[in-house]
RNA sequence: GGAGAGGUGGCCGAGCGGUUGAUGGCGGUAGUCUUGAAAACUACUUUGCGCGCAAGCGUAACGGGGGUUCGAAUCCCUCCCUCUCCGCCA
């Protein structure tokens, strides 16, 4: 959510983001007649409470002083019935105007690039050299089919399409990744481990903005609790309402979590192999932090993610999405990108994204400089660390040999033995 | 699932429907005292929103929502959450 009294004062400002990122700009005119009519019923509501307040406690004073008050007590309600007709107007308009806000998306960066869609995405920089093969590298999917790593039949028999079944060495390294994963973050970059529920409830899918706009990803597990789609959910809402200690930042949390998605407008994308399911695993990093040092944080966060990627040898790419391809909340976001031989290019295994306080405002969560400065909101940074199934993809694949096996990264090894 | 107890300010904890934004204590901040510290004493110590250049004024908030009333932390309804006991269960 972006601060009201920011798109009251810069209503062109706003309006030129969301062209950027083509968004609505209706949505903002609509916000901003909506936020006229409710602040001229709010003075109005005021003043009119206020006399009745005042009358109120006359009204306490001559019955204490045994007064007769009868009179002045039915001329009081007409006027609370006036107040309370008021009351109800103002909070049609605020509901009103509360779901317009939810609706707009955040602006981007200084530094996002200006883009209508993925072609405007900037490579920032490269790791590592696509290995050359004496053979025709082959997909991930028929290598862990073929090794008995990977079950896709059985998988869609007791689940259906997007699932797959990891067996033996295929569940081992999947777990391997995500232990590795955490114990570098953890012990090498600082994180602290959490792990949450991975179902939450609907205020917890509002602060992070799936909710109300994309309902329809998720899936609904019923009891008013939704099924989460990254850990960023449940991790990001533990400090909802709170009032952080400046001195405590930033607060950098590291968790695996299982996701699900429903996938529901890629039809026909990504339906062969593990790149796309519904439920897959995900190590998570969040950060809480000042506003002053989010970008900073945005750099470091990237960097932890990248550096899973160097510690097991598999060549990457860091591309900064621009504006059009910027996701809802987010005002800056790299994507890093795996090599992937058997389709020659570079696939997503995270998104590092900057929110600045589009989600702390949704959430509510302040920081306080000092014991005498008032409360204000943090920054909120995530980014994955990394996507587990697409990095066991990529492994196997980058690290395969012409007979259809493939090695083991060395960082991997002792995550793996018997 | 059944029975009971409870949700008040950073924390603990009061609160006959009428100067209660809320007694008191702890904590915190500033000051007095002291060579310094402690102790003691004094004062201050919630946040959101609207209006205003500002000082400030107004309004709202005692788990959430609704109701009764001139007036609700206090009464009624409803939902949520926590705890205890029983049942069931990995």
């Amino acid at each position: 959510m972006l601060d009201p009294k920011f798109i009251r004062a810069n209503p062109e400002k706003v309006k030129t983001a969301l062209l950027e990122r083509s968004g609505d700009a209706a949505l903002l005119d609509g916000f901003l007649s909506v936020d006229a009519k409710w602040r001229e019923k709010t003075s109005e509501y005021e003043t009119l409470k206020s006399s009745q307040n005042q009358v109120s406690s006359e009204i306490a004073k001559l019955k204490r002083d045994n007064k007769d008050v009868s009179e002045l007590m039915s001329q009081m309600k007409v006027t609370a019935e006036n107040t309370r007709r008021l009351s109800d107007e103002l909070k049609a308009l605020e509901t009103e105007l509360e779901s317009k806000a939810l609706l707009i998306p955040n602006i981007p960066a200084e530094t996002t690039p200006k883009g209508k869609d993925e072609s405007g995405n900037k490579e920032v920089r490269r790791w590592g050299e696509p290995g050359k093969f004496g053979f025709t590298p082959k997909p991930h999917d028929e290598l862990g089919e073929k090794l008995g790593i990977f079950d896709f039949k059985r998988a869609s028999k007791i689940s259906g399409g997007r699932f797959v079944v990891l067996k033996g060495l295929g569940a081992r390294l999947e777990m391997a990744l995500i232990n590795f994963m955490l114990d570098v973050h953890t012990r090498k970059h600082g994180y602290t481990q959490v792990f949450t529920p991975f179902l939450v409830n609907e205020g917890s899918m509002t602060g992070t903005g799936q909710l109300p706009k994309f309902r329809e990803d998720l899936y609904e597990a019923g009891d008013g609790l939704f099924m989460i789609p990254t850990a960023e959910v449940p991790v990001t809402n533990l400090h909802r309402d709170e009032v952080l200690q400046a001195e405590d930042l930033p607060i950098k949390y590291a968790s695996y979590s299982a996701c699900f998605r429903r996938e529901a407008g890629s039809y026909g994308k990504d339906v062969k192999g593990i790149i796309r399911q519904h439920q897959f695993n995900k190590v998570e990093l969040v950060k809480f932090c000042l506003p002053e040092r989010s970008y900073e944080e945005l750099e470091s966060l990237t960097a932890d993610a990248e550096d899973i990627l160097k510690l097991l040898g598999l060549p990457y790419r860091v591309v900064s999405l621009c504006t059009g391809d910027l996701s809802f909340a987010s005002a800056q976001t790299y994507d890093i990108e795996v090599w992937f031989p058997s389709e020659g290019k570079y696939r997503e295994v995270s998104s590092c994204s900057n929110f600045e306080d589009f989600q702390a405002r949704r959430m509510n969560i302040k920081f306080r400089k000092d014991i005498k400065s008032k409360p204000q909101f943090v920054h909120t940074l995530n980014g994955s660390g990394l996507a587990v199934g697409r990095t066991l993809a990529a492994v196997m694949e980058n690290y395969q040999q012409k007979d259809g096996t493939f090695l083991i990264p060395e960082a991997l090894s002792s995550y793996v033995q018997e």
